[in-house]
DNA sequence: ATGACCTGATACGTCGGAGGTCTTGAGCGC
DNA sequence: GCGCTCAAGACCTCCGACGTATCAGGTCAT
């Protein structure tokens, strides 16, 4: 095994470990590579690494800490890796929202807070009855993300986000190619609204599938 | 933005826009780094952290190349993301699991060739009555990737492989800890085997579910 | 003719050192 | 007390050199 990859596996080991912990700070280049074994590039191209996944984070003129680790920014990393993937595999990924946002919604149901309701209603209040195809995937994505936020559970939210990269482009040709796609989203988000509303985790659930589901038809058919 | 992070910015760029496609090969180190504008140092470190996430394959004496880019290659990085997380967040991966496994044992229930069905018989039987805990838990994984590779849903099979690594450790304990763990797991494998040879979807999603809950609901207690 | 073996070219792996740039905080003047 | 200056510390980038692994082609014995 390359000294880098060893260099990994060891910056790793004393995160895991517990040695290192969140927000703390790592020597300093020099000293990292001495006490490691390595020299200061092969060691840079560790660190880089590390910082690409989010798992580090280097500050120039200052030092490199490990970041907070929390679940939200580690899987940040996941849209990076999402990014990569071809229009063949969209399908699969929209495949496993359909599993996971009405999971989600569902959860939200019982938990979201009253101020978060009156946030999602004004935002779509705000949207208007005919907005631009960019505007309306915009606050899709954001009305998306505040439902799940509400679930509760950050891991759930950070991979949905992460997923939500690749439809997201497919959603905007929908808006440009299919006439009634705009009031047929806005109608499906007022319902999943109206849902939450009444705590009823059924029908979120249901609203929830069925607004995916469109999309996933849609798409379907269109490739 | 530093000149490494161009680098992987414009590297990432060849390969979604396609100049570079799964399996080519990238310039030599001296020619990309001279392309791209910096040195080869910096180059490499872009490249290390490329490699990291298994967009890139480096090999020794023979050059860079592409990856397949498979959504199950890509998705590994996961794994190496979720092994920082700590205890207090296995929860709610065990959350999403929960999510996701029943999900795809259902799915599983209307795809699953006889040949898989008789593979993963002869696996539960192979192991006897009262297996170590290790082996126990070492099947249990093999058995669960098996049923969500019938999916047919390679990223969401991907996911699930990543997600079931914080699970796993959880579930020695378990296994040490609770004495009719290994009699009811091996009792809840037969029945969501039972399920999917009679292609019943939704018995084979409850048993799934029942299956996931127990654990997280030891764990919650034991936490 | 075929196979194993050797060898050179090629490309990645590692290293040490030299400047450059940015952040931070102490010290100074108003 | 407040704001500014400046020097120290730490990361950023680069260069050139040498080590090591892989592969292709030629050589030689079978």
């Amino acid at each position: 095994m390359a000294v880098t990859d060893e260099a990994i596996e060891k910056i790793k080991g004393m995160i895991v470990s517990g040695a290192l912990r969140p927000g703390d700070r790592l020597p300093k280049e020099s000293e990292l590579a001495a006490g490691l074994g390595l020299s200061r590039n092969s060691l840079r191209e560790a660190v880089r690494a590390l910082s690409l996944i989010r798992i580090l984070d280097v500050r120039q003129g200052d030092g490199t800490y490990v970041t907070s680790l929390d679940p939200q920014l580690l899987l940040e990393a996941l849209s990076f890796v999402v990014d990569f993937h071809r229009d063949d595999t969209v399908l699969e990924f929209l495949a496993v929202r359909r599993i996971l946002e009405p999971a989600a919604t569902a959860m939200a149901a019982v938990r979201i807070s009253e101020q978060q309701l009156d946030a999602l209603t004004a935002q779509l209040d705000r949207l208007g009855e005919s907005p631009s195809v960019e505007d309306l995937v915009a606050c899709d994505l954001e009305f998306h993300r505040g439902i799940v936020h509400s679930s509760g559970n950050s891991v759930l939210c950070s991979l949905l986000d992460g997923l939500s990269g690749p439809t997201t482009r497919a959603r905007v040709w929908r808006g440009l190619t299919q006439e009634d796609a705009v009031a047929r989203t806005l109608r499906e988000h007022r319902a999943i609204l109206a849902a939450l509303r009444d705590r009823d985790a059924e029908a979120a659930r249901s609203w929830a599938t069925v607004h995916i589901a469109s999309v996933e038809q849609w798409l379907r058919s269109s490739l």
